[in-house]
DNA sequence: TTTATTTGTTAGGCAAGCCTAACTTGTATA
DNA sequence: TATACAAGTTAGGCTTGCCTAACAAATAAA
């Protein structure tokens, strides 16, 4: 039985890989991503290689043993059902779900989780587009290219939003964009790569960093990088 | 904001003095109920106490001041509305809802119960017959007759189980009681109290501490003790 | 290749919750 | 009233999860 910041730690570390693109994590980024000092991080490392959960050497980078990362990947099973569970059901908004879902995360109940898959008519993607892992561990899709990688005078469809803070999320709905929207690059600044693009025939300026948080699937003609599989599965 | 722990121990204390009929507990008593022992109990009325929750002298009683008993209430209609979700929505039987929702009861969210409460269609009793508090943390009924108060003879309807545990939720089913149902009683035997009862049409034998485990409420003829009106409002 | 910077580690400490063992107070019983 | 027992308290210790400050290793820059 694992604690609750034992589930975060393995979370938080399966996050990074994923963001990564890699399954290596080291101390710092880890420390980061949970908000505590890197020595405490050193702490539970060393009980989580004790736990055979995560491989892990003196200096060393820190990867999820299989173990590991089937417990994680449960967390994010959970995470995901209940901000659907609380989006769909409960009328949250989709800035309002994770805060609720971080903490029904840890509750230990394998017949609620089934049932409430079930109630949910096994849903694929959460309010923010992220794929839910089915029940045996297994994940769709990770989205890689984002409205920033769109090419002027294409367009996209937005399938999901890779920072999830409230503040972001609130910001999208105010610029008028949803999962599932089209988006058209209009111009793209040179200096600044600020974009202009057309969602429901109304026009919005947003900044890089913004449009960096935006995932999207190709209808062909994304810039540069050719247009992967396992993105376009589902375009 | 409360602990996990905080909110258990406040818990406890309200559910002590629902049993007490008094507004005081004692230390052994808290440290029996939360299952941990009385030195435990002792260090955290300290605690408890800085935070003006519980009123408490050295080698006096302990009472909740009005802010640690609405705290107790909120705890309690939360663990009541899960439970009450679960049995409802999710086909939980009545004996594993309180395992879970032991764990639901310390979600921090007001919207969430709030909408949980609308969901539920603004229930009044959770699947064991006790009485879910309002939002302003009012409770409607405490139940104080048994099975075992009901003279030969007579009927009277169950209305809610004191004993919530599984092992004893499962007996019951065994019997073939449920909430609401009509019992009659037969027979009383002299010696151990042992009663056979009617059910259904259907003809038991229960233990005189298996009656006292089972809350009714009279249609007339209730053995000895007059009948309180808190009791006979809901029969 | 030497130096600076980033990254990771160790030692020591703290709060929350729990424990045992020894003690004190209060109450019931003789 | 004296004494025994139950109830409550204190002291000291443990684990988990966190911290700071000082240090060591690895890597990037000069
Ligand atoms: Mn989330
Ligand atoms: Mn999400
Ligand atoms: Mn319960
Ligand atoms: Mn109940």
């Amino acid at each position: 039985m694992l604690s609750y910041t034992e589930e975060n730690y393995l979370k938080a570390l399966l996050k990074i890989t994923f963001e990564n693109g890699s399954n290596e994590a080291g101390t710092n980024e880890l420390a980061n991503t949970l908000v505590v000092k890197p020595a405490t991080v050193n702490d539970m490392l060393k009980k989580l290689k004790e736990k055979e959960l995560v491989e892990y050497e003196k200096y060393g980078k820190i990867t999820l043993t299989s173990e590991g990362r089937s417990n994680a990947i449960e967390v994010l099973r959970k995470h995901r059902l209940w901000e659907t569970f609380l989006y769909e059901k409960f009328d949250f908004s989709w800035d309002e779900v994770h805060e609720v879902a971080e903490q029904l995360e840890h509750i230990q109940s394998t017949k609620l989780i089934d049932k409430l898959e079930k109630f949910l008519d096994y849903p694929e993607f959460d309010p923010h587009g992220d794929p839910i892992p089915n029940k045996k561990g297994e994940i769709k899709v990770h989205f890689k290219k984002t409205l920033a990688d769109v090419g002027v005078g294409n367009s996209c469809r937005m399938v999901a939003v890779k920072d999830n803070s409230s503040s972001f999320l609130q910001y999208v709905v105010k610029v008028g964009l949803g999962i599932n929207n089209e988006i058209k690059v209009l111009s793209r600044q040179e200096y600044d790569a600020l974009l202009v693009i057309e969602v429901n025939g109304q026009l919005s300026s947003v900044s890089q960093k913004f449009a960096e948080n935006i995932f999207v699937v190709c209808q062909n003609c994304i810039i540069g990088k050719p247009c992967s599989k396992i993105k376009c599965e589902i375009s």
